[in-house]
DNA sequence: GTACTAATGACAATATCTTCTCAATAACGA
DNA sequence: TCGTTATTGAGAAGATATTGTCATTAGTAC
Protein backbone atom coordinates (compact mmCIF):
# COMPACT_ATOMS: atom_id res chain seq x y z
CA UNK A 1 0.00 0.00 0.00
CA UNK A 2 1.18 3.67 -1.11
CA UNK A 3 2.14 5.78 1.85
CA UNK A 4 2.02 9.33 2.21
CA UNK A 5 5.50 10.05 3.73
CA UNK A 6 6.92 13.34 3.56
CA UNK A 7 9.19 13.40 0.72
CA UNK A 8 6.41 12.24 -1.26
CA UNK A 9 4.86 15.19 -0.54
CA UNK A 10 7.90 17.87 -0.61
CA UNK A 11 8.13 16.38 -4.08
CA UNK A 12 4.99 17.00 -5.26
CA UNK A 13 5.07 20.97 -3.72
CA UNK A 14 8.45 21.05 -5.67
CA UNK A 15 6.78 20.39 -9.20
CA UNK A 16 3.89 22.45 -8.03
CA UNK A 17 5.55 25.22 -7.13
CA UNK A 18 7.54 25.25 -10.43
CA UNK A 19 5.27 25.27 -12.28
CA UNK A 20 7.92 24.53 -15.36
CA UNK A 21 9.56 21.22 -16.27
CA UNK A 22 11.97 20.58 -13.86
CA UNK A 23 15.21 18.43 -13.94
CA UNK A 24 15.53 15.26 -11.47
CA UNK A 25 17.83 17.63 -9.71
CA UNK A 26 16.04 20.37 -9.55
CA UNK A 27 13.23 18.39 -8.34
CA UNK A 28 15.62 17.48 -5.69
CA UNK A 29 16.96 20.87 -4.92
CA UNK A 30 12.76 22.04 -4.29
CA UNK A 31 12.45 19.08 -2.22
CA UNK A 32 14.90 19.87 -0.12
CA UNK A 33 13.56 23.19 1.03
CA UNK A 34 11.32 20.89 2.96
CA UNK A 35 12.78 17.30 3.62
CA UNK A 36 16.99 18.65 3.82
CA UNK A 37 18.22 14.70 3.59
CA UNK A 38 15.88 14.00 0.76
CA UNK A 39 18.41 11.66 -1.75
CA UNK A 40 18.34 11.48 -5.39
CA UNK A 41 17.10 7.88 -5.30
CA UNK A 42 13.84 8.89 -3.65
CA UNK A 43 13.27 11.56 -6.72
CA UNK A 44 13.71 9.07 -9.12
CA UNK A 45 11.56 6.15 -7.90
CA UNK A 46 9.48 8.88 -7.13
CA UNK A 47 9.48 10.40 -10.74
CA UNK A 48 8.76 6.71 -11.90
CA UNK A 49 5.94 6.29 -9.95
CA UNK A 50 4.23 10.17 -11.04
CA UNK A 51 4.74 9.01 -14.37
CA UNK A 52 3.18 5.31 -14.03
CA UNK A 53 -0.09 7.39 -12.34
CA UNK A 54 -0.09 10.12 -15.32
CA UNK A 55 0.12 12.92 -12.37
CA UNK A 56 3.81 14.13 -14.43
CA UNK A 57 4.85 13.94 -18.16
CA UNK A 58 8.58 13.76 -19.05
CA UNK A 59 9.45 16.93 -21.59
CA UNK A 60 12.27 16.56 -24.02
CA UNK A 61 15.56 18.60 -23.73
CA UNK A 62 17.47 19.06 -26.85
CA UNK A 63 20.43 18.12 -26.01
CA UNK A 64 20.12 16.94 -22.40
CA UNK A 65 17.94 14.42 -20.18
CA UNK A 66 14.33 14.89 -20.01
CA UNK A 67 12.55 17.05 -17.49
CA UNK A 68 9.00 16.52 -15.92
CA UNK A 69 6.47 18.86 -15.08
CA UNK A 70 2.83 18.26 -14.05
CA UNK A 71 0.08 16.17 -16.12
CA UNK A 72 -2.64 17.85 -17.39
CA UNK A 73 -1.92 21.18 -18.74
CA UNK A 74 -3.46 22.40 -21.87
CA UNK A 75 -1.01 21.46 -25.30
CA UNK A 76 2.11 23.99 -24.65
CA UNK A 77 5.95 24.10 -25.98
CA UNK A 78 8.59 25.41 -23.49
CA UNK A 79 11.39 27.87 -23.61
CA UNK A 80 14.94 26.82 -22.75
CA UNK A 81 17.58 29.63 -21.61
CA UNK A 82 20.95 28.44 -22.25
CA UNK A 83 22.32 30.66 -19.95
CA UNK A 84 20.79 29.84 -16.46
CA UNK A 85 19.31 26.32 -18.00
CA UNK A 86 15.85 26.53 -16.65
CA UNK A 87 13.28 25.53 -19.45
CA UNK A 88 9.92 27.68 -18.68
CA UNK A 89 6.94 26.95 -20.00
CA UNK A 90 5.15 28.80 -23.28
CA UNK A 91 1.57 29.27 -23.82
CA UNK A 92 -0.24 28.15 -26.85
CA UNK A 93 1.21 26.19 -30.30
CA UNK A 94 1.59 27.88 -33.61
CA UNK A 95 -1.03 24.98 -35.08
CA UNK A 96 -0.80 23.30 -38.62
CA UNK A 97 2.88 22.13 -37.77
CA UNK A 98 1.98 18.73 -39.29
CA UNK A 99 1.75 20.55 -42.51
CA UNK A 100 5.47 20.92 -42.91
CA UNK A 101 5.23 16.56 -43.55
CA UNK A 102 4.59 15.73 -47.21
CA UNK A 103 2.51 13.33 -47.85
CA UNK A 104 2.60 9.68 -46.75
CA UNK A 105 4.39 10.77 -43.77
CA UNK A 106 1.69 10.02 -40.62
CA UNK A 107 2.78 12.63 -37.93
CA UNK A 108 1.47 11.61 -34.49
CA UNK A 109 3.26 14.57 -32.21
CA UNK A 110 5.50 17.09 -32.37
CA UNK A 111 8.04 18.79 -30.00
CA UNK A 112 8.86 22.58 -30.09
CA UNK A 113 11.65 24.22 -28.10
CA UNK A 114 12.48 28.02 -28.38
CA UNK A 115 15.76 28.46 -27.23
CA UNK A 116 17.88 31.89 -26.10
CA UNK A 117 17.95 33.67 -22.64
CA UNK A 118 14.59 34.50 -20.64
CA UNK A 119 14.11 37.18 -19.43
CA UNK A 120 15.77 37.57 -16.38
CA UNK A 121 18.97 36.25 -17.81
CA UNK A 122 18.57 38.99 -21.19
CA UNK A 123 18.25 41.86 -18.68
CA UNK A 124 21.39 43.27 -18.39
CA UNK A 125 20.99 44.19 -14.40
CA UNK A 126 19.32 41.20 -12.63
CA UNK A 127 21.17 38.17 -14.90
CA UNK A 128 21.05 35.17 -12.82
CA UNK A 129 24.36 32.53 -12.40
CA UNK A 130 25.26 30.48 -15.38
CA UNK A 131 24.13 26.96 -15.40
CA UNK A 132 27.09 25.03 -13.34
CA UNK A 133 29.54 22.85 -15.38
CA UNK A 134 29.06 19.66 -14.19
CA UNK A 135 30.70 19.10 -11.05
CA UNK A 136 34.13 17.03 -11.46
CA UNK B 1 48.82 17.71 -42.07
CA UNK B 2 45.44 16.44 -42.84
CA UNK B 3 45.53 13.37 -44.85
CA UNK B 4 42.90 12.10 -47.00
CA UNK B 5 42.16 8.44 -45.34
CA UNK B 6 39.83 6.15 -46.89
CA UNK B 7 37.86 5.93 -43.94
CA UNK B 8 37.06 9.73 -43.54
CA UNK B 9 36.08 9.81 -47.38
CA UNK B 10 33.93 6.65 -46.41
CA UNK B 11 32.34 8.89 -44.03
CA UNK B 12 31.78 12.04 -45.76
CA UNK B 13 29.69 9.32 -48.17
CA UNK B 14 28.29 8.08 -46.23
CA UNK B 15 26.56 11.21 -44.62
CA UNK B 16 26.54 12.62 -48.27
CA UNK B 17 24.45 9.71 -49.53
CA UNK B 18 22.13 10.04 -46.12
CA UNK B 19 21.37 13.51 -46.90
CA UNK B 20 19.48 13.60 -43.58
CA UNK B 21 21.00 13.30 -40.01
CA UNK B 22 22.71 10.01 -39.16
CA UNK B 23 24.01 8.98 -35.60
CA UNK B 24 27.57 8.16 -34.73
CA UNK B 25 26.42 4.69 -35.51
CA UNK B 26 24.29 5.08 -38.78
CA UNK B 27 28.04 6.56 -40.01
CA UNK B 28 29.62 3.94 -38.92
CA UNK B 29 27.00 1.70 -40.80
CA UNK B 30 27.32 3.77 -44.46
CA UNK B 31 30.86 3.84 -43.90
CA UNK B 32 31.57 0.19 -43.61
CA UNK B 33 29.75 0.09 -47.18
CA UNK B 34 33.23 1.62 -48.27
CA UNK B 35 35.39 0.54 -45.33
CA UNK B 36 34.25 -2.86 -43.73
CA UNK B 37 37.24 -2.57 -40.75
CA UNK B 38 36.51 1.28 -39.40
CA UNK B 39 35.99 1.22 -36.11
CA UNK B 40 33.99 3.57 -34.35
CA UNK B 41 36.10 5.81 -32.60
CA UNK B 42 37.34 6.81 -35.83
CA UNK B 43 33.96 7.77 -36.79
CA UNK B 44 33.75 10.01 -33.22
CA UNK B 45 37.33 11.68 -34.68
CA UNK B 46 35.98 12.40 -38.18
CA UNK B 47 32.39 13.94 -36.72
CA UNK B 48 34.44 15.84 -34.23
CA UNK B 49 36.89 17.66 -37.15
CA UNK B 50 34.08 18.12 -39.63
CA UNK B 51 31.90 20.08 -36.75
CA UNK B 52 34.93 22.14 -35.84
CA UNK B 53 35.46 22.87 -39.96
CA UNK B 54 31.88 23.45 -39.60
CA UNK B 55 31.01 21.01 -42.74
CA UNK B 56 28.59 18.82 -40.24
CA UNK B 57 26.15 19.99 -38.08
CA UNK B 58 24.50 18.43 -34.72
CA UNK B 59 21.06 18.00 -34.87
CA UNK B 60 18.95 17.40 -31.34
CA UNK B 61 16.86 14.27 -31.65
CA UNK B 62 14.26 14.12 -28.75
CA UNK B 63 15.45 11.64 -26.20
CA UNK B 64 18.55 10.59 -27.61
CA UNK B 65 22.01 12.00 -28.76
CA UNK B 66 22.75 13.77 -31.39
CA UNK B 67 22.61 12.97 -35.06
CA UNK B 68 24.64 14.82 -37.93
CA UNK B 69 24.29 16.36 -41.45
CA UNK B 70 26.06 18.01 -44.28
CA UNK B 71 26.23 21.35 -43.09
CA UNK B 72 24.88 24.19 -45.82
CA UNK B 73 21.40 23.36 -46.23
CA UNK B 74 18.82 26.24 -45.89
CA UNK B 75 17.00 25.88 -42.60
CA UNK B 76 14.87 23.11 -42.22
CA UNK B 77 13.26 20.84 -39.44
CA UNK B 78 12.96 16.90 -39.01
CA UNK B 79 10.71 14.15 -38.94
CA UNK B 80 11.67 11.53 -36.25
CA UNK B 81 10.31 8.16 -37.15
CA UNK B 82 9.25 6.00 -34.04
CA UNK B 83 9.18 2.93 -35.57
CA UNK B 84 12.29 2.70 -37.70
CA UNK B 85 14.12 5.35 -35.64
CA UNK B 86 15.21 7.28 -38.55
CA UNK B 87 15.57 11.00 -38.91
CA UNK B 88 14.52 12.19 -42.17
CA UNK B 89 14.54 16.02 -43.56
CA UNK B 90 11.52 17.97 -43.59
CA UNK B 91 11.62 21.25 -45.90
CA UNK B 92 10.72 24.65 -44.43
CA UNK B 93 9.69 25.99 -41.25
CA UNK B 94 6.47 27.61 -40.03
CA UNK B 95 8.20 30.64 -39.61
CA UNK B 96 6.94 33.30 -36.78
CA UNK B 97 7.86 30.48 -34.17
CA UNK B 98 9.38 33.09 -31.90
CA UNK B 99 6.20 34.81 -31.14
CA UNK B 100 5.18 31.95 -28.91
CA UNK B 101 7.65 34.13 -26.58
CA UNK B 102 6.23 36.70 -24.41
CA UNK B 103 7.88 40.40 -24.17
CA UNK B 104 11.23 39.86 -22.44
CA UNK B 105 12.24 36.55 -23.62
CA UNK B 106 15.30 36.65 -26.64
CA UNK B 107 14.80 33.98 -28.87
CA UNK B 108 17.95 32.78 -30.75
CA UNK B 109 16.90 29.65 -32.08
CA UNK B 110 14.08 26.80 -32.20
CA UNK B 111 14.00 23.00 -32.46
CA UNK B 112 11.24 21.55 -33.89
CA UNK B 113 10.87 17.86 -34.91
CA UNK B 114 7.54 16.41 -35.58
CA UNK B 115 7.37 12.75 -34.57
CA UNK B 116 5.67 9.76 -36.12
CA UNK B 117 5.84 7.39 -39.12
CA UNK B 118 7.57 7.49 -42.00
CA UNK B 119 6.10 6.83 -45.67
CA UNK B 120 7.94 3.13 -45.46
CA UNK B 121 6.86 2.32 -41.89
CA UNK B 122 3.27 4.00 -42.15
CA UNK B 123 2.64 1.86 -45.64
CA UNK B 124 1.58 -1.59 -44.35
CA UNK B 125 3.08 -3.64 -46.96
CA UNK B 126 6.73 -2.47 -47.00
CA UNK B 127 7.59 -1.97 -43.46
CA UNK B 128 11.11 -1.72 -41.93
CA UNK B 129 12.05 -3.10 -39.33
CA UNK B 130 12.03 -2.01 -36.28
CA UNK B 131 14.91 -0.41 -34.38
CA UNK B 132 16.49 -2.81 -32.90
CA UNK B 133 16.69 -2.69 -29.09
CA UNK B 134 20.36 -1.95 -27.63
CA UNK B 135 22.44 -4.82 -28.02
CA UNK B 136 22.93 -6.16 -24.39
C1' DG C 1 1.61 2.01 21.57
C1' DT C 2 2.85 -2.06 18.52
C1' DA C 3 3.67 -4.70 14.60
C1' DC C 4 4.13 -4.81 9.96
C1' DT C 5 6.35 -3.41 6.00
C1' DA C 6 6.64 0.41 2.39
C1' DA C 7 9.79 3.84 1.77
C1' DT C 8 14.14 5.90 2.42
C1' DG C 9 19.29 7.27 2.04
C1' DA C 10 23.74 5.94 0.82
C1' DC C 11 26.29 4.22 -2.45
C1' DA C 12 27.28 0.34 -5.50
C1' DA C 13 26.12 -1.17 -9.87
C1' DT C 14 24.26 -0.46 -14.64
C1' DA C 15 23.66 1.48 -18.96
C1' DT C 16 25.00 4.24 -22.58
C1' DC C 17 27.70 7.22 -25.10
C1' DT C 18 32.10 9.24 -26.03
C1' DT C 19 37.02 9.77 -25.53
C1' DC C 20 41.62 8.06 -24.52
C1' DT C 21 45.71 4.97 -25.09
C1' DC C 22 48.89 2.76 -27.83
C1' DA C 23 50.94 -0.33 -31.02
C1' DA C 24 50.36 -0.95 -35.90
C1' DT C 25 49.31 0.97 -40.36
C1' DA C 26 49.24 3.83 -44.30
C1' DA C 27 49.44 8.65 -46.52
C1' DC C 28 52.48 11.52 -48.77
C1' DG C 29 56.54 14.68 -49.51
C1' DA C 30 61.11 14.13 -50.90
C1' DT D 1 61.10 3.76 -52.66
C1' DC D 2 61.75 5.59 -48.08
C1' DG D 3 61.11 7.98 -43.83
C1' DT D 4 58.15 10.51 -41.12
C1' DT D 5 54.24 10.76 -38.59
C1' DA D 6 49.04 11.40 -38.91
C1' DT D 7 45.60 8.12 -38.58
C1' DT D 8 43.63 3.93 -37.37
C1' DG D 9 41.26 -0.16 -34.67
C1' DA D 10 40.57 -2.29 -30.40
C1' DG D 11 39.72 -2.11 -26.06
C1' DA D 12 40.16 0.39 -21.76
C1' DA D 13 38.70 4.28 -19.49
C1' DG D 14 35.74 8.26 -18.54
C1' DA D 15 31.47 10.79 -18.05
C1' DT D 16 26.82 11.02 -16.93
C1' DA D 17 22.29 9.47 -15.87
C1' DT D 18 19.50 6.08 -13.82
C1' DT D 19 18.48 1.93 -11.15
C1' DG D 20 19.51 -1.73 -7.72
C1' DT D 21 20.81 -3.32 -2.96
C1' DC D 22 20.11 -3.37 1.75
C1' DA D 23 20.04 -1.99 6.46
C1' DT D 24 17.33 1.51 8.72
C1' DT D 25 13.37 4.55 9.30
C1' DA D 26 8.80 5.87 9.65
C1' DG D 27 3.60 5.46 7.93
C1' DT D 28 -0.47 3.19 9.06
C1' DA D 29 -3.88 -0.31 10.65
C1' DC D 30 -5.09 -2.22 14.76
Amino acid sequence: MQRNTQQRAAIDRALAEADRPLSPREILEGARRSVPDIGIATVYRAIKDLLAEQRVVAVDVPGAPPRYEAAGKPHHHHFLCRQCDRMIDLPGCPGQLSRLAPPGFSVENHELTLIGRCPDCAAPKTRRPRKQPARK
